[in-house]
RNA sequence: GCGGGUGUGGCGAAGGGGUUAUCGCGCCUGGUUGUGGCCCAGGAGAUCGUGGGUUCAAUUCCCACCACUCGCCCCA
């Protein structure tokens, strides 16, 4: 019988790895309290349609990333490959209209895209995820730029900055397009085949081609920052200020051009080392997507950014994040009537909040079994229950350390371990 | 979808056409009638990824497949 083991691109996140997590964990919710966000869950799964629908069925994202698509007899669905197009969802199917705007959320968890996977990148990997809904208000883009910037930070990330541009709105993106088809047109000879498909369907997404031949073409290339209308262009300038003013280091890069096609002015990513050949941790933008899912035009800026890479930097940075804490007593007994009071002893310590083992065994076990497996666990002292010291109300208290056991009444044990 | 690399006990590795497949870590037992770490002795644990081919003989050579992994593309 072969071993069944793990659908490829996805992970088992073991105990030695939750420190990590739990570190980068505590910090988002720590800094999502502090901004003022709230936490939002909603299903993994969706409505086909309003992925298709959200995410625009130009966008490479769409036509390149396989999605985990299940058919049902109402209709597909399928394994959420973002979160912004469902937590618009659930903004308009909550009602969050009616609450006080914005409404700033927060969510975490899985997202599925059927890629290859390679280093730092998974078929299932977890998003930390913040969004301003309902708030037009550049401040709201730089805020959650600086609360993500402030989460890597405070992790202890060093020489971070933003990658920064505007994809301009409905009102000026249309012709600078055309400005950008025309441009590239004169080269059509020199670009390849996904770069000539996208010429003509997303003329944008040229902007971001990797292709060598194409990079120095786009040098001349028009820039959409300088095509942008007078609203976009304010924006983009107040954007700037902010973050100037909070001595956010910056970069503006015409390149970026986001692969969902609901971006609207600014759009940003945050780059960082050590994640293979993957370099993003975090990107995001502004977005104004509710109409093509059925809402009124709705106004949103946020983020995603990946957990796991988020990690594998931390990783490669050497930072360290503190140890999970293992109980500090194991009980050792020698079977019998010993083992019914060393199970009765660990609930009475774990009432008390003394992290508590206690050892196991069907039949006979040797001590030194019992002791070794504590010093494997790391505990700071085993508790031993024997037939004579179980006779007298007494135990027998061994710290792990230096310390010279003692023998104590069963009273006063739990005074000598909180004693220090 | 396209390229490269790797598959040998639980983990990490070495090896090599023929006899009992090697080492380290981990695990178990004993040295200590009820005491861990270090040391010593012993032990359990492997269809050598799967299938086929070559050969008197394949874990070793060849082919295919599968899995994992890295990269392209794209993304977090």
């Amino acid at each position: 019988m072969n071993p069944i083991k793990r659908i490829q691109g996805m992970q088992d996140i073991l105990p030695e790895e939750w420190r990590y997590w739990n570190y980068v964990l505590d910090k988002g919710h720590e800094l999502a309290r502090l901004y003022g966000f709230e936490r939002l869950d909603i299903p993994i799964m969706e409505k086909h349609e309003l992925f298709e629908r959200g995410i625009g069925t130009t966008a490479d994202f769409f036509v390149q990333k396989e999605m985990y698509t299940i058919e049902e007899k109402k209709g597909a669905i399928t394994l959420r490959p973002e979160f912004t197009a469902g937590v618009m969802r659930a903004y308009i199917q909550n009602g969050m209209s009616s609450w006080t705007q914005p409404v700033k959320l927060y969510l975490i968890g899985p997202i599925f895209r059927r890629e290859r996977p390679q280093a730092g990148r998974f078929r299932q990997h977890h998003q930390f995820n913040c969004e301003i809904l309902g708030e037009d208000d550049p401040a709201a883009d730089v805020e959650v730029m600086m609360l993500a910037l402030n989460l890597y930070r405070e992790l202890g990330y060093k020489g971070l900055s933003f990658q920064l541009n505007s994809t301009g709105c409905k009102t000026c993106r249309p012709a600078y397009v055309e400005k950008l088809r025309d441009y590239l047109s004169q080269y059509v000879e020199q670009l390849g085949a996904t770069d000539q498909e996208r010429l003509t369907k997303n003329p944008l997404r040229v902007l971001d081609s990797k292709d060598k031949n194409v990079q120095p073409l786009l040098e001349d290339a028009p820039h959409l920052a300088d095509h942008l209308c007078e609203d976009c262009a304010t924006h983009f300038t107040d954007v700037q200020t902010m973050l100037q003013v909070l001595d956010a280091p910056y970069t503006i890069n015409f390149r970026i051009v986001r692969g969902m096609d609901y971006y609207e002015k600014t759009v940003f990513e945050v780059l960082a080392q050590g994640i293979g050949a993957q370099s993003a941790v975090c990107g995001g933008g502004r977005y104004n997507l509710a109409p093509e899912i059925g809402g009124s035009s709705l106004p949103g800026v946020g983020f995603g950014s990946g957990i796991e890479r988020i990690i594998l930097g931390l990783k490669e940075a050497g930072i360290e994040p503190p140890a999970v804490p293992q109980p500090t007593v194991m009980i050792a007994h020698f079977g019998g009537e010993t083992k019914v009071a060393a199970v009765k002893l660990a609930f009475e310590l774990r009432q008390l909040g003394i992290g508590t083992r206690v050892a196991f065994a069907r039949g006979k076990r040797s001590l030194k079994s019992q002791m070794r497996e504590a010093n494997n666990r790391e505990v700071s002292y085993v508790v031993l229950l024997g037939e004579d010291e179980l006779a007298r109300g007494e135990v027998v208290v061994r710290p792990m350390d230096d310390r010279p056991q003692t023998t104590l009444p069963y009273a006063d044990l739990v005074a000598y371990l909180t004693a220090d």
